[in-house]
DNA sequence: TTGAAAGCGATACCAG
DNA sequence: CTGGTATCGCTTTCAA
């Protein structure tokens, strides 16, 4: 059986609340009641119940994040981040998946009570205005990325404009034919429509018409479909002069199919990504990509989220994030 | 003001226990009578508090999952995996990162109950025997991996054999040079051992000479320490004919540092790693690697833990999964 | 089938 | 600075 405050208090010959105190360290305590306190902890092999607390104080010490696809890269990396940077606060992760469907999003926004957690970090894909509107008593939440809605709190990239500088930064002198891949068509990713709509800012600055058939659609933000896109775009259309692909993932899926073709990167065409992960700056050649500190990304959600839990009320708090393009040897001319 | 089980029987005009019988659907409930208490739940936007539950019933629905770290691939879709395997069976996943630290990794297992979990699913690295006898009331664990011990349940792949066969199908006729990447010089990685265990196995039955010299150290499993081992090691070593890679996030970053030296693969060095991600799979060239069922690690690693938790006494239990190894581009000959 | 009341473990209030 | 006590929300005997 485990031992409780009660079972530390009686073997310290103090009451509960003296054991609390030396627990909680807040209420000073005097040294040598102290000590026999955590001597007997020790002795008992005492753990407090944290279920036991967070019913009585009202929060559990866990966060969640949720995140479209658990299988990328780009999670494992913020995920490594947020875990860090939580766990150097005092908070546990809990971690959810919601395979991009907005009304898995919902759920996790409006259920999030029940899960035991004190607020959460959603990066979510298509959740729009009316899912945060509607529930009237939401956890604190923060979202992630590049979803227009007014009322949560948001870290973000400028999405649009990365997508403008790396248009731009591909076209160089005889790269006019510029296409990009992971356009969403049907579903309203709002990470592909920010993404896309910087390309298309970068072609009329550049003064080169918009060409629906440079714009390769690819739903799964994966190697598998990007490799499988790319494959069947290139059967039916001429090898475009760059190629900017909405995500590191699908870049390295990309590149996987211009090798199987006898395609020479950057020789032939210009590749780049998005997200910076570690598998494209060791890809071949090393992936050109828009980089940002996804360590600030996890520290900054962090602090929207503890100020958000200790007071709900304040308005809707956004910190961006800012980025770089880093021409590596995908791209190099 | 959230609403509890008394605000919904209130509503209901029945009595807590109802509710309660309501939501647990064990106790069979009158028709109407559960009809007019799902309504009041709806009306109130009742939510039930996990941590009062979790008091009450000594079980929190959560489970721990601690990987060496949290930011490679594997790490990515081994999560993945456990996280949507526990989502089925109604339970949570609190995630923590152990970087490799054998003190961090004890910690969590006798800590475990006060993290509100009920039980662990760890991926050890350097766990011995001492850091599981010690620990006299035990959380439900079930490790991953290959770390020797005989209390704990379970779920590895014979990394040995495995290693063994991948370095006997790396050894095409006049590939006698056979490197590895990946060996821990001081530390003590189980997996590491078991590795390169396999390895020496099949230069024996190959009668092929074990050189020290061919074992190329590493102790930090990412691109980026392979990329510089490996690029240190070709400096002061000529070229050996195949390179076997403990991890595919390893081989990953050789792979650039021999196309970055113009070395082509698998003309001149054929590359494998272990572990088969999916960025590996689109690699250029394509990864040859060991696979094995990373949904199959789930599924018996959350039965054993499942298990564990409703019987704390039955005798350890090993649940082996099996391998394969997937011969792509990397290694044609 | 349903109701009343006890109690899980930790904490905060209020005395002393 | 420390002790008694009520309480958080839910489940579970035991009765009816």
């Amino acid at each position: 059986m485990r031992a409780t405050v009660k079972d530390v208090a009686r073997r310290a010959g103090v009451s509960p609340k003296t054991v609390s105190n030396v627990m909680n360290g807040v209420v000073p305590v005097a040294a040598p009641t102290r000590l026999r306190v955590e001597q007997a902890m020790a002795e008992l092999d005492y753990v407090p119940n944290l279920s036991a607390r967070g019913l009585r104080n009202g929060r559990s010490g866990v966060i969640g994040l949720a995140l479209p696809d658990l299988a990328t890269p780009f999670s494992a990396e913020l995920t490594q981040s947020i875990v860090e940077v939580a766990h150097a606060q005092g908070f546990s992760v809990q971690i959810e998946e919601t395979g991009s469907d907005p009304h898995r999003e919902h759920e996790l926004m409006t259920r999030a009570r029940a899960n035991l957690i004190d607020g959460l970090i959603l990066n979510p894909v298509v959740l729009k205005e009316s899912a945060v509107q509607m529930g009237v008593a939401l956890p604190p939440v923060v979202l992630l990325g590049e979803v227009t809605q007014q009322l949560a709190d948001r870290v973000f990239v400028d999405s649009f404009a990365a997508a403008r500088d790396m248009t731009l930064a591909l076209a160089k002198p005889g790269r006019r034919r510029i296409a990009v891949l992971g356009v969403n068509r049907g579903r309203h990713s709002a990470t592909a429509i920010q993404r896309a709509g910087g390309y298309e800012a970068a072609l009329q600055i550049l003064g080169i018409p918009k060409d629906e058939s440079l714009m390769i659609s690819c739903d799964s933000w994966t190697p598998a479909s990007a490799a499988a896109s790319l494959a069947e775009y290139l059967d039916a259309n001429p090898l475009p002069d760059a190629l900017f692909c909405f995500t590191d993932s699908m870049a390295l899926g990309a590149l996987n199919t211009l090798w199987k073709r006898g395609v020479r990167v950057p020789d032939d065409i210009a590749v780049a990504g998005f997200d910076d992960v570690n598998d494209g700056r060791y890809a071949v050649p090393s992936l050109t990509t828009v980089s940002f500190d996804k360590r600030a990304i996890a520290t900054q959600a962090l602090r929207l989220l503890t100020e958000r839990m200790s007071d709900r009320n304040h308005g809707q708090k956004l910190v961006e994030i800012g980025y770089t393009i880093e021409e590596r040897d995908s791209s190099k001319s």
